[in-house]
DNA sequence: TAGATTGTTAATCGATTAACAATC
DNA sequence: TAGATTGTTAATCGATTAACAATC
């Protein structure tokens, strides 16, 4: 669908897009500028224009953007509504609190089941997600074919895991461990979820000039 | 300390490094160059070079730069052993599990309180993390000024509650809401964690160029 | 038509990479 | 000394901003 390179950038600010376009489209707006959306994300209209320009013409001259239609363009380009499939490596506490608390299907993420190594745990509740053990992972994602792994296993296993989870034909890996993943030879998408380092970066500038 | 002005791509790498060379520093590494530094972390030995230099000459021509040595330099630049102090705004299901598992000391933080609206909450044990009602907050913030807020509270009442630990003082927010906090006025730093965006990046990229 | 606002090209800015003299 | 590798300057690349003709 793009009709050029699309950057990293770009790729970045999507999401933010979409979300404030749902929350324009839900407060009733109808209509609005690339200044006016610029207003609201602190970027500039120019910016706006441009980002939008990768993937086509969704405005119109003299009067600006359709929300609910750019709203759905954006979703479509994301693939929110595409059913995206994802399995999640590691019931520990992160691995369970985002199978409880977060909501997969509102980014468009359907997440089939987790797994783990401890035998005790399987069969347990993760609100309705089916909890297998570990040795399963291959028949299932044969069956299967997730798009996407969670990795929220210790994070000595995770280089393995990744290798093994890219040669079952996983194409992304959201990774919550605190290891930065090469996976070279492999065409797999890492996005890093990576806490310490957030708050280490926002302890830096919080600092600011001071001694 | 910086030399010169520390561009946010350099301080985005910062927490790597950092992560990186302590790992070099446990597995009795003392000395590394540039160039297989690049190699580990997958960017160029130029960038690390030029990354550094915004701080100092750290290494030594024609032997590289000493492990613990850049790695106690970087830890002083992010000011983990400074012991920065956070309060965390809202026990729900993510401030409940970033109590309970985050290991804030390991970033150098030290989280002093967690308060809620809900006095059901209160006394409730939380590691040893005290629980107090949100209406003490000015007073301990008066007390304690510390420098992080973590909100974790529902996204509604972010946008005033920035506004408020602003006003007391707080120079950092790390925000787990799903809002894009706008503090022109103030001159408080926000970092975002946001897991929707974060997935759907990653959906959009693990895509790929198929249909 | 006149006013507004896009799509797009050109200019600027910032970040990365390459090159190399300095020097351990 | 010879070899290695830094610190730093210059060149390249990419991303943002400005400008404006096209057009609704």
């Amino acid at each position: 669908m793009p009709k050029q390179k699309v950057s990293p950038a770009v790729v970045r600010r999507l999401p933010r897009y979409f979300r404030h376009l749902e929350e324009l489209s839900l407060s009733g707006v109808t209509r609005i500028s690339s200044r006016l959306l610029a207003q609201r994300l602190g970027l500039t209209a120019s910016q706006i224009r441009q980002d939008l320009n990768c993937f086509g013409g969704f405005g119109q001259q003299g009067y600006g953007y359709n929300v609910e239609n750019l709203r759905a363009e954006i979703g479509e380009i994301l693939g929110v509504s595409r059913g995206t499939t994802a399995v999640l490596i590691g019931v520990g506490n992160i691995g369970r609190a985002l199978c409880n608390n977060f909501d997969f299907a509102r980014a468009g993420v359907g997440l089939l089941a987790a797994f783990d190594v401890n035998p005790a745990l399987v069969g347990q509740s993760l609100g309705r997600i089916p909890l297998l053990h570990i040795d399963t992972l291959d028949a299932f994602c044969a069956a299967h074919r997730p798009a996407i792994a969670v990795l929220t296993l210790p994070r000595e296993l995770a280089p393995q895991m990744a290798e093994r989870l890219s040669r079952l034909g996983v194409r992304g890996l959201w990774n919550f461990t605190n290891v930065d993943l090469h996976l070279h030879e492999h065409d797999v998408q890492v996005e890093d979820v990576h806490f310490a380092d957030s708050l280490m970066t926002l302890c830096y500038r919080a600092r600011g000039e001071e001694p």
